[in-house]
RNA sequence: GGGAGCAUAGCUCAGCUGGGAGAGCAUCUGCCUUACAAGCAGAGGGUCACAGGUUCGAGCCCUGUUGUUCCCACCA
């Protein structure tokens, strides 16, 4: 049954192997166990767009290992999957496609266009499911859902009639956020700001009656086009007087007022505000308030319109530089500024935004965003940090309504239909054949789509099947925990929040684990314009999903950003191959039919320190899984692994490996297998692929590590006095081989090792330690010696001299000896100090002052036999 | 204009509810000790940004300062 593993880890041969047979045992599948409690995670739907980065790789990692930590605690999991069909980012593919065999959506029409939508979600929908697997990301595939399907399709005409009919989605005609290039509006959420270099125009507008001018500044001269009034802060003494008269608009010369209105601060600029309600928010609202004219200056991309035949056609910036020549030519412009402000642009093509008055739907927020923050402040969703939800509040606390309609054709149509005869609106889950109010079969759709994020807010219940009461629903909802970076608390989690509260009146997960970003080497964010983003399949190719996973999962803590390098990977793929090196190393003492599981009754000190190390690397670990710590778990078993497994407990089984007891080797080997195997099923959620492959040589119980049950922390496996005098040993093993390191003697140069000490039975025992771990030829233990010559080493248990008179300076031996002594003085008084304080002893917890004492004492110790050591060196 | 994060070894970062600082990489020294040179055994290197405060005790808690990154916001 031993079996040969080559000498260095190879992922290639063993990834895509294992995660088929994971697949065909159908260890992803959700089971709906009804005698089992439920452990839910939704993935954030990946854009079919999409290919893998580094975001998904370290996202999804989280997830998996979640969800692989709680399938091995006996939940009933399920990691639902999916993908987003990405309505703005799709329809731009597709079109842009389109373009180059030189065709328009207009040219073959919406039923055409979808057509070959969907072809194309055909064609490249799978494949960033296909590089999750690459990952070996455990989702239940056989559920996996699309944003578009039939059963989100349904779940979304079901929440918009609902919300219609409430009141709380209507249409209405406002100012909101044009896309010029995409052609759509988009929401307030989709638009990214950024200070940008621009200029101030100071412009003057002449008053009708003659009496002179009133200066201002824009930054958008082009928009005067559509001026339809000046206005100046009410309270500002400098204008009393003016407001009410006319002015005459330069350039178009019609009139407008000069009105007052709150919104005008008078201390910037000149306390004059040019007024465009059709091309700017605040400027609308001010146009509301004093039912001022809309003049809309631009067409849908951002061309002036056909109105102003001088300026037709061109775009907007052409139309800004025209615009101020003329202005210019008219002595209207008084000066230019350098200015730098904020522009808007679209989150997706980047385009400046336009702002723009038109028809659209929305969601009103307001009633919405109420209960979906108290369920945050009642603690029934937390976000992890906590910080998170501050800013989770803020946004809800200030939300405004959600323009919801899209000018595409990829996307959820908007039930509703409009009548050509009464004009009443009928909205419908159904398509219906006349209008609802007047009966008229003239009826049309709306042409127009949902936000992509109107069926992402219902994800974590459309796709366990909502509206219908199916058993999935009820056994699975609410899911437990969401894992997404902090740019999409916005977008996705905040609406999926409130749109649960609203239709399942409950909160849709009761965990919100938040991760920063994957950044370059530099620190600098990965973009497809900057070239410097990592390909997650790269990485896999070269180091292995494991590697990758481990680094994603390691060194970092949640919410914060993480920079990605090689050699960071390189590190957790030596990490992988340590790993399976050790694994080598038992697989290659198991004869057949072997091993038993260990005696307890026989198990020597070495084994029952492992134990108890491993028993508390169990309860690490767990704890801070529970604790969503993964990073610190993944740290532990790191440092395990290769500090306490390889570095230690392997070294000293060899000695009894290598010896002539048969039991002893037998109880070697049995402790070798449970530490081994039971280490590899607290690794396996972070490693899932060389766990399981490892695991699988290993004498081993059931088909997969998988599903194998998690470790649980065992009184059994407490050995505190073994632990005590396996430290004794170790200390002074390790103070031997530094002493030997600075003064360069060989390992293969042995030497005879004298260890006095109090602890005679400990280091008795520890003997073939010192012969196998610290180059000792022989080892004598006893009360005192008195060896010439020799160089000597003191821990608080020990002295331990080495005869290595030949390699010795005696001088550098004292003046080291001093140094050591000072130290340990120094600390020492440290101790002291806090031993002679009444507060301390007062207040501190036993424990601490216990502690101390013991510290205190063993420094004294060490004092001694420092201080005898170096009184014979004289 | 609000809000938040970060500042710890040369570099990248950990450090859980306060009990005198750790890892990886890099550097230096010695080793092919038959699991692993993608390795082994050692070493050096830190006023935990700065200044106050709370406390018996502060990298950790509080206040302020500086630097830096990010989020939000309608100053034309």
């Amino acid at each position: 049954m031993s079996k040969e593993l080559e000498k260095q880890y190879n992922p290639k041969n063993v990834e895509d192997r294992i995660y088929k047979s994971w697949l065909d045992g159908k260890y992803f599948h959700a089971n709906l166990d009804e005698n089992k409690d439920t452990y839910t995670i939704v993935i954030p739907p990946p854009n079919i767009t999409g290919q893998l980065h580094m975001g998904h790789a370290l996202d999804n990692t989280l997830q998996d290992i979640l969800i692989r930590w709680k399938r091995m605690q006996g939940y009933d999991t399920l990691w639902m999957p999916g993908t987003d069909h990405a309505s703005i980012a799709t329809e731009a593919k597709i079109v842009e496609a389109m373009k180059k065999e030189g065709i328009t959506k207009e040219d073959i029409g919406r039923e055409k266009f979808l057509e070959r939508a969907w072809k194309w979600k055909e064609q490249y929908g799978g494949r960033i499911v296909e590089q999750l697997k690459k990952l070996g990301s455990s989702c239940d595939w056989d559920r996996e859902r699309f944003t578009l399907d039939e059963g989100c399709s349904k779940a979304v005409k079901e929440v918009f009639v609902r919300l219609y009919e409430k009141g709380l989605i209507y249409r209405g005609e406002k100012i909101i956020n044009w896309c010029p290039h995409c052609l759509t509006s988009i929401s307030d959420a989709e638009v990214e700001y950024e200070d940008q270099a621009g200029h101030f125009w100071h412009l003057r507008y002449p008053f009708k009656d003659g009496s002179g001018y009133l200066e201002l500044a824009t930054t958008r001269p082009e928009t005067l086009l559509g001026d339809t009034a000046v206005a100046v802060n009410p309270n500002d003494e400098r204008y009393k007087d003016i407001v009410g008269k006319t002015l005459i608009l330069p350039i178009v010369h019609r009139e407008i007022p000069v009105i007052a209105d709150d919104y005008v601060e008078v201390d910037f600029g000149t306390g004059v505000v040019k007024i465009t309600p059709a091309h700017d928010p605040n400027d609308f609202e001010v146009g509301l308030r004093h039912n001022l004219e809309v003049i809309n200056v631009l067409t849908p991309d951002a061309k002036i319109v056909d109105d102003y035949p001088k300026y037709a056609g061109m775009d907007r910036y052409e139309a800004r530089k025209a615009i101020v020549k003329d202005l210019e030519e008219e002595g209207a412009l008084v000066r230019v500024e350098d200015y730098s402000h904020n522009v808007g642009s679209c989150y997706r093509c980047h385009s400046t935004v336009e702002p723009r008055v038109s028809k659209q739907w929305f969601v009103k927020m307001e009633p919405l965003a109420k209960p979906a923050i108290d369920v945050v402040k009642e603690g029934k969703t937390k976000f992890i940090p906590e910080r998170f939800s501050k800013i989770y509040y803020h946004w809800m606390e200030n939300i405004k309504d959600w323009c919801i309609s899209r000018q595409l054709w990829w996307g959820h149509r908007i039930p509703a239909w409009y009548c050509d005869d009464c004009g009443e609106i009928t909205v419908s889950k159904e398509t219906p054949d006349c209008c609802c109010k007047c009966g008229s079969k003239n009826i049309h759709q709306d042409p127009d789509t949902l936000d992509t994020w109107f069926s992402s807010a219902l994800w974590p219940f459309s796709t366990l099947g909502w509206p219908d009461e199916t058993p999935e629903l009820k056994h699975y909802f609410p899911t437990n925990t969401l894992v997404t970076g902090y740019d999409i608390i916005f977008f996705w989690v905040a609406r999926m929040i409130f749109s649960s509260c609203e239709q399942m009146n409950c909160q849709p997960f009761d965990t919100v684990l938040i991760h920063g970003l994957v950044r370059d080497a530099q620190g600098r964010k990965m973009s497809k314009s900057l070239g410097n983003g990592i390909d997650p399949l790269e990485i896999i190719d070269k180091y292995g999903a494991d590697a990758l996973r481990f680094t994603l999962a390691t060194g970092n803590s949640p919410g914060n950003d993480m920079r990605f390098s090689d050699e960071k990977v390189e590190a957790s793929r030596n990490f992988a191959n340590k790993l399976w090196n050790a694994a080598r190393f038992v697989l290659m003492n198991l004869d057949e039919n072997e091993p038993a599981p260990y005696i307890p009754e026989k198990l020597d000190i070495e084994d029952k320190w492992i134990l108890d190390q491993f028993n508390n690397l169990v309860a690490d670990v767990t704890g801070s899984l529970e604790k969503f710590e993964l990073g610190l778990a993944v740290q532990k078993l790191y440092d395990f692994i290769w500090d306490v497994l390889c570095d230690w407990y392997i070294e000293l089984c060899k000695i009894r490996l290598n010896g002539e007891d048969a039991e002893a080797k037998k109880t070697c080997k049995g402790v070798l297998v449970y530490v081994m195997s039971n280490t590899l099923k607290l690794l396996h959620p972070f490693m899932p692929f060389i766990t399981e492959e490892i695991w699988q040589t290993l004498p081993h119980d059931g088909e997969t590590i998988m599903l194998s049950p998690w470790c649980r922390f065992d009184e059994k496996l407490v050995f505190t006095a073994e632990r005590t005098e396996m430290e004794r040993i170790m200390t002074a093993i390790k103070a031997v081989r530094n002493r030997r390191g600075e003064m360069n003697v060989p390992p293969s140069k042995k030497a005879k090792v004298y260890i006095a000490t109090a602890y005679k039975d400990t280091f008795s025992a520890g003997v073939k330690f010192f012969i196998r771990l610290a180059s000792a030829s022989e080892v004598e233990v006893g009360d005192s010696f008195d060896i010439e010559g020799s160089v000597s080493v003191v821990t608080a248990d020990a002295t331990i001299y080495l005869p290595l008179a030949e390699l010795v300076d005696f001088e550098a031996e004292r003046k080291r000896l001093n140094k050591e002594l000072a130290e340990a003085e120094k600390k020492l008084g440290f101790i002291e100090n806090k031993l002679n304080n009444p507060g301390f002893l007062a207040k501190a917890p036993e424990k601490v002052i216990a502690e101390q004492k013991e510290q205190g004492a063993k420094l004294k110790e060490k004092i001694a036999l420092l201080k005898s050591s170096i009184e014979k060196l004289n």
